[in-house]
DNA sequence: CGATCAATTGAGTGTGTTCAATGTCAGTGG
DNA sequence: CCACTGACATTGAACACACTCAATTGATCG
């Protein structure tokens, strides 16, 4: 079950065994960006709280589940997919330290997603109801997390119009170029070389492209001394090039 | 400039020549379902701003110009486009009476689209910083464009997950059931010829196809007896076909 | 009336798919 | 320890859908 590719323990990882103060955390530009005055801290970190570890496989959150709550990801990488009712499954997102988990199933009762814990992960829970509280400092967050989903809707209209308009290749290497910064931002490695926390068909499914076709452009690429294809690895061998590969030709 | 084919003024064109009741409104779904009371409808009937008529190619606004409002449909077709540095322009969206425009951009400085008109329109105009103000009505106005985001977020997801596994010809029919829909609730017509308030070309972009695949497209499924393809109009004859053909085969 | 733009139609091309076979690796049980 | 299993990845050949490029038609407008 356990999918084994991750076992080694990312240099990464941060265990957390209690809960973090918000003060100290790292995804603070989520929530208290909206205000940092001593007592909206004290009231998030009251209403929050940290739960872990995930093991790799694990459900964050089930698609039929009730939806109850935000989750912060602390450590660890978390996808979303949704199953379709032929067997297969539609994967919609790779989400990391730093991003939020369940925007998407808000106004709805349950959540819309099956949330699939990838690497080892801790998250903050965020309960909704504190959103329907008129508590000054969650006031001050709704405001805030509606630039986030501003945010969110025009990521999800880039994507869309950037799916029309580049090749399988191109979304394969821009989906690496994200990962790397994604991965590195908060690892600060120095090197290229990409552990890939999901198969290659999740990146498939997510590409809107089958696993073969990403085999062969990862071959391509290979040829071409862009990157290296390792089984569970990507290395990105020239950063420049590919960036150049992904704009528009 | 302006485009011609929609001169004849459609038959549901409301033409509100002042200030519309919120109480009155027939997008009330969109606000006043946060809260009913007589001081939240007087709250936001005091910070909305009625406005138009904007004639077809009119901007509601524009990509440069700072955010400042979200726009609710009273009357019209509104499509948001944002131009491309080669010069093309990347359709985004059709918006119809009840729709709200503008959520998109919240969290920038700027909009993020052109809302151009397709057809001559009214719109509802709610200052941005209402929402940052602390009037109570504005909290749970908050909390309901929450509920708003969540649905826009799915929806978005939906898109791209079925532009990966459908045909163009399958979601080209959806997208005509789509405005069948949008245009008959609001008219209470009873046909299913629908005036096409944007251009094929329109059509095309948004569903990230070439004009020729919709043009080749349209005819073959007229050859198939299932629509009817007019200059500016499409017929769906048989809506029972239609549908099944939009499911996965 | 010519100019312009949208829509259509045709022929040839290409990217990604489908289907099927093979290869690789980790875990499991004899 | 080795053979078996199952999931994932790779490779090949044939095919299909949508694209590109180009020419034509049609409608609208100055």
């Amino acid at each position: 079950m356990a999918n084994s590719r991750l076992h080694h323990e990312r240099a990464s990882l941060r265990l957390i065994k209690e809960k973090l103060e918000c003060s100290k955390c790292d995804s603070q530009h989520l929530c208290l960006d909206s205000c940092r005055d001593e007592e909206t801290m004290h009231a998030l970190n009251s209403v929050t709280i940290s739960k872990g570890p995930y093991k790799i496989g694990d459900f964050i959150y089930k698609i039929e589940n009730q939806f109850k709550s935000l989750f912060i990801i602390q450590s660890g990488v978390i996808k979303l997919e949704k199953p379709l009712r032929d067997g297969n499954v539609y994967v919609t997102g790779f989400y990391f330290p730093g991003d939020i988990i369940g925007l998407e199933s808000a106004g709805g009762a349950k959540y819309s997603y099956d949330a699939v814990v990838l690497d080892q992960a801790w998250v903050c829970e965020m309960p909704y109801h504190y959103f329907e509280s008129q508590d000054p400092s969650s006031v001050l967050l709704k405001e805030h997390i509606i630039s986030v989903y501003g945010q969110k809707l025009r990521e999800a209209d880039r994507l869309l119009a950037h799916d029309r308009y580049q090749t399988g290749e191109q979304r394969l290497l821009q989906f690496l170029e994200m990962l790397c910064k994604k991965l590195f931002t908060q690892n600060l490695e120095k090197t290229q070389k990409i552990q890939l926390p999901m198969s290659k068909g999740d990146i498939a499914n997510y590409l809107g492209l089958r696993p073969e076709s990403i085999s062969r452009a990862l071959q391509k690429l290979q040829r071409q001394g862009v990157i290296r294809n390792y089984k569970n690895a990507i290395e990105i061998v020239d950063m420049k090039v590919a960036k150049k590969m992904i704009c528009r030709s």
